[in-house]
DNA sequence: TGTGACAAAATTGTTTACAATCAGTTCCAT
DNA sequence: ATGGAACTGATTGTAAACAATTTTGTCACA
């Protein structure tokens, strides 16, 4: 059980919000589960009241659901709808590898291609965890030189939305060896200055995330 | 003075956000304005506990601003940020005009022709108000034919963070008639069923507003 | 065995009262 | 005059009590 600790007890709303997400993220809480006030109040150490306004908070986010004196509830995001987010992250992934092509300094460039090898040999290595994190790396360092503050928080708050899907996609086998190039090739745009070419290894390569979300679903789930 | 009568008096929390919503995008509180939570309460005719979790959601979508003990303020967006927002739109209205052009019926393709013709008569006759409905009533009915619910919904929040730019813009003398061939532009590539072009006419379009936003700015407030 | 009515429990919704904090003002000592 | 300490009014933050609603459990009766 992931109760916490008067370390991590949560004062104010914002808190038990971010609590909350953290737990979601984290599958700890998962689609369709219930979340009780009271529980989740003696759970963070926080009155019901915070509570109720996190729980608000979180519905504007898309993370909870909740209806009229029924409760609140983790959202369970569809298929068609995962497949949406990752078209909406393609457009404004693509839009941030461009930026970041045209501002990349040499140094940073470096950490890019750094990256990048870490992520090859985690593929010949065959070690899932880290590749999955190189992934995280690239596509973070990425929106972060792009410098494009708005389509960060966009970005990121649709990947929460999105995380159950997520995690099945690494699990699929063979999946790292076919994504391994797209990521190298968004690399070498980005380190090269090209915006254009940047941004349609992006595309293509989100493109290739939806497909293989959509195929998973289609066949396993 | 904008008091609230019986009729759109406000129950719940979520009423209470939609009238501050629809206030702030009337521009009826303007950026900046400080909002009292009792004042709000009496206006909208609901609790202050009420108003309370209505400003938590506003500040989640970017309307609001709340400093700790100090209250609730209207946000103001800086010009760097509206024009984040401009690209970030640029970006999701692009996809949203490909795939319009990829499902487009016959009738619907009357229906843009129809706006486009709406809109050039209105330059023409020099009818400012009818130029600007055409133009909302355009992008509108392109992401309402894309059918991609997510970036509906993330251009909509984002649209509400900077009507205040909106405004100016049509203010501008000589906008219309630089931006009515832009218009045209995406119209016909989206009813020939181009998905590249109309994406590509789609982001010229915005990127020319982005520009018009930091010169109006440069030059004029 | 199943079904409906009723009661009890659990949970959410709302209001109110109170505590804490902040901005502005007065007033005193220097 | 000026700086600052203490006071005051306005406003926000918090919690607790109460009301309303839904869900669960029980029991009688067909």
């Amino acid at each position: 059980m992931a109760t916490a600790t008067r370390a991590n007890a949560a004062v104010n709303a914002t808190e038990v919000a971010d609590q909350i997400r953290a737990a979601i993220f984290a599958g700890e809480l998962v689609p369709n589960q219930r979340l009780v006030e009271a529980d989740l109040a003696e759970m963070y150490g926080a009155s019901r009241g915070h509570v109720r306004t996190a729980l608000s908070e979180l519905t504007v986010e898309g993370l909870v659901e909740r209806i009229q004196n029924r409760g609140a509830r983790v959202r369970s995001v569809p298929v068609e709808e995962a497949i949406e987010i990752v078209e909406v992250r393609s457009a404004l992934e693509a839009l941030c590898a461009a930026r970041a092509a045209t501002r990349i300094s040499d140094a940073e460039a470096e950490e890019l291609r750094q990256i990048g090898r870490g992520m090859e040999s985690a593929v010949e290595a065959g070690d899932q965890a880290a590749y999955a994190q190189g992934n995280t790396d690239l596509h973070s360092t990425l929106i972060r030189l792009s410098g494009q503050k708005t389509a960060a928080a966009t970005i990121d708050r649709l990947r929460a939305q999105a995380v159950r899907f997520q995690y099945r996609l690494f699990a699929k086998p063979g999946r790292s060896q076919q994504s391994l190039p797209e990521h190298l090739a968004i690399i070498d745009a980005v380190c090269a200055r090209e915006p254009e070419e940047a941004a349609r290894a992006m595309r293509e390569h989100l493109m290739s995330v939806g497909a293989a979300i959509e195929e998973s679903v289609r066949s396993g789930a």
